[in-house]
Formats: C-alpha cells, sequence, structure tokens
DNA sequence: CTCTTGAATAAGTCATATCTATTTCGCACA
DNA sequence: TGTGCGAAATAGATATGACTTATTCAAGAG
C-alpha cells in the first residue's frame, strides 16, 4: 500500500521495477546478497509478492536465488541484454552512453539487412508508408522542429523493420527509437538536420519499392555511417570510420 | 510431487518450462485462457508455484493475465522473441523451420558487424582463438568428423562475437550456435565440407589480426552468403541471393 | 432498446505453516 | 593439527486458507 505502481499494475511490476533498476542500474555490485524478508520489509508488501518480481528477474538472469543464501546479484554476462526492460533500466542508470554506443552497433548490424529483406518482402502498404516518413522528415527538418522530425524518422525506421518480415528484426524497434531518440535527447543532432540525411531516407524509400536490395543497403549503410560518425565525435567511441 | 524436472531446478521452473513451450510451440492459440486453478490441477503443484511461472510467461509477453478473466495466450507480437528461452522453445516446436530461416537473417545482419568491431578490439588470446578454431576445422573437415567441425565451427563464431567487445552481439552467440546446429542436423552441410568455407574463416581470422575491418567484413558476408545459398536450396526460403 | 447497478467470479494480495536443501560448525578420529 | 562426518541452524521453496479488488455479465429500471 505504500510501494504502489511504478511499471505495469499490481504491486508484483511496482518491485520488479524498482528492484530491476536497482541492479540492472548497477546500484548492487555483482554477488551482492539480498534476503527475502528484507525485500519484504523495503518494499512494505507480502512474501509472494517479492518471490514473484525476484523470479522474474532471476528469469532476466538479473540475480540467481539460492537456497540457504538468499537472492545474489549475478555478473553481467549472465544478463538478459536483449531484455527489453533490462535495457530500458540500463538506459536510465549510469551505464546509459555504454548502452546507447552497444545500441548503436547493434543497428548498425541490423538495419542493413532488414533494408535488403524490406526490398523484397515489404507491401506496399508500408511503402507508402515509408515515403510518407520521409516526407514528414523533410517538412518537419525544415522547419526546425526536432521533435515532429525524430517522430518521423522513428516512424520510417520502425516500418522498415516490420517490413523486413522478420520478427526477430522487428522486434528490435524500440531499440531503434531509443538510439534515435538518445542522439536528439543528447544534442548529436546538426542544428538542422542534414539535407543529405534526408535524402538517403528517400533513397532507402525508393528502393525498397523497387526491389533494389543492394541500393536498399547502400543507402541504410550511408544513413548508419553518418549516424556513427557524429556520434563518435561527442563519445568518443572507437576510431574505425571503416569504409 | 509428479511434475518434477524439466528445465532447471526447483517446481516452478518445471511448470514454466512446459507451459512455455506448450504456448511458445504453438501449442495453445493465441486468445486461449487458462485458469490458475486449471493449471494447479493439470500439474499439480500449488497456486504459488502457478503463480510464478505464469509471471515470468508474463514478463516474456508470452501470456497476459488479467483480473476476472484468467491468464491468456498473447498474441505473437507480443513475445519477447530475443529471450533465449523463447527461442529454445520455438526451435522445439512446428515453427522450427521459420524460427532457424529468422535468426539466419538475424545473423546475416550481426555478424559482420562483430566482424569489422573485432578488427579493432578483439585481444591477442581472441585472435589465437581464432587461428586455433580454424585449424580445427581444417582438421576434422579434412577426416570427415562433423561433430568435431561443428564444435570448432561454433567456437570461432563464438569467440568472434566476444572479440566485438559488444555485449549485446556477444550475447547472440546461443543463436549463432544454434543455427550452425540446426544446419548441420538438417544435413544442409555439403558431404564433405568445401574448403573454400574453411578458407574464408581463415580470411576473417587473418583479417581480424592485422585489424583489417574491411577485409574482416568482406569475408564474414561471404562465409554467410554460403550459408544462406545452401540453406536456400533446402527450406526455400526467398529467391534473393543478393550480391 | 439503452443505461445503470449489483451480484458473481477469478485473479491479486497477504499471512502462516511446513518442508527441504545447504551451509556451517563442532566433535571425533587419524 | 588436519580431515571428515554429522547434527543443527538458516533461509528459501512450497502449500494453503482467508480476504481484497477489479472486471464481467446480466437483471432491472428508465
Amino acid at each position: 500500500m505504500d510501494a504502489a505502481d511504478g511499471g505495469g499494475t499490481g504491486l508484483h511490476a511496482g518491485v520488479l521495477d524498482r528492484l530491476g533498476a536497482l541492479v540492472a542500474g548497477g546500484g548492487l555490485a555483482p554477488g551482492t546478497v539480498l534476503r527475502a524478508d528484507e525485500l519484504v520489509e523495503r518494499y512494505g508488501v507480502s512474501r509472494t509478492v517479492v518471490r514473484e518480481a525476484v523470479r522474474v528477474l532471476e528469469s532476466m538472469g538479473l540475480v540467481q536465488s539460492r537456497r540457504r543464501v538468499g537472492t545474489t546479484v549475478a555478473p553481467r554476462e549472465r544478463w538478459n541484454v536483449h531484455d527489453p526492460r533490462v535495457i530500458r533500466w540500463r538506459l536510465d542508470g549510469p551505464d546509459r552512453d555504454d548502452q546507447l554506443r552497444s545500441l548503436s552497433e547493434l543497428r548498425r548490424g541490423v538495419e542493413p539487412v532488414a533494408a535488403v529483406l524490406a526490398a523484397s518482402r515489404a507491401t506496399p502498404e508500408q511503402c507508402g508508408e515509408l515515403v510518407g516518413a520521409v516526407m514528414d522528415m523533410a517538412v518537419h527538418g525544415r522547419s526546425g522542429d526536432f521533435e515532429a522530425y525524430l517522430e518521423a524518422d522513428v516512424r520510417f525506421h520502425r516500418t522498415l523493420l516490420a517490413a523486413s518480415g522478420n520478427e526477430m528484426l522487428a522486434a528490435l524497434d524500440g531499440v531503434v527509437a531509443e538510439v534515435l531518440a538518445g542522439r536528439t535527447r543528447h544534442h548529436l543532432m546538426p542544428a538542422r538536420p542534414e539535407p543529405a540525411a534526408i535524402r538517403l531516407h528517400g533513397d532507402v524509400a525508393d528502393a525498397v519499392r523497387s526491389g533494389d536490395a543492394g541500393a536498399a543497403e547502400a543507402a541504410m549503410r550511408a544513413i548508419l555511417a553518418e549516424a556513427t560518425a557524429a556520434m563518435a565525435d561527442v563519445v568518443g567511441a572507437d576510431p574505425d570510420p571503416r569504409t
């Protein structure tokens, strides 16, 4: 009655979210032990609720609960780093920059493939959605409305991932959205969106529509190369701009 | 007392594994409702255990439990398709071929990036491990020992992913291992491993060692192109061999 | 025919009792 | 003093009963 929400609905979701953010955010060093009644007291809920939250955290690999010992915080290597909630918790914590770099690199691999696949699988509706998103990007880019520009950008990439016809790629839409939003929030965007970037998005849309997988991939790689270069200036990532 | 193991240790892990396999395997159509006491009876465990299992399944997006209604099987779009257990359950079910295709496509995006990153981040130990794995592939390829060849192949790719220095890529090692193993199990391998494939693996190792990101990526893409072509013959995937 | 209201229902939550695995410590024996 | 076996203590694992709350559905009023 005093540790209500925080995530979804129900008490357990609240505890899950708070504990998860604490662990995934690095607030507790690996090896730290938490006893059940300690958590009961800290969050003011019953054992049942704590157990359920701990079980879910265990299923994410964040903790491991052993008899007679308690639930111990697991080392990072065991974490399900692809779990959407783990990603969100880490983005909210001190790992934010590292996490964004990891996600950017993942995106650099995923999106070109999505472009290739979309070229042979995108539906007419999806092609239209892509073109529409590019148009919105152009409009809001010119007017300098960052929020609207970002929204259109996210819509473009989300649609492309969906058009790949591969659910495992499509499920990464949250990752892409997070990276794009993070870039805007960190002011890694130029004062006015590059016309070149918008043109490249248009190239991808055109290539997908005409079924030209090679062109779609090339244009998408160009988009990502630009993003990588812009990010390297600030986060000081690895000095390898590639081709 | 009668629905013991199945996954990890503990009753809840057993129920989780059985129920998860049932849902993720497609045994229950989306929208199907399961009531708590029904599960209690079916698996012969207490409500506590059922609750914990259902909570974990809910955290994977496989089901959603609502008051007064029961826990309903969620549509596939909500599933955490990147969760290792969901992947395993689907690989064990009728979706196996589709799942392998999705994983292969994901791999096709991820591994080239891993190669690029590894070229600038691999430690000397990792370079040595790569070279050693290639040598083992050559030896067992010549002797026709499929098991040992597969093992060396997995070791190579696993090491490369780890060498990328990106935990989100490294965490996909299970995916790659599953795809490679599936290919062997489905007899998609030529009677005798292609010397060309082994040479390409060697090229990747050399490029990574010398820090040549471009060459590493090119060789890795060649490996994947070959694998894609071989798979397309049997599973009848999309007719787009790309460049 | 529609809207409101209340009863039925099933999950959610809490509290408690019991079981069991595991650790730890002490005692015996070498 | 060192090794090993065993008993006791600990803390999670499981089971169960009682109670709460949200949701649905149907009956009745308008």
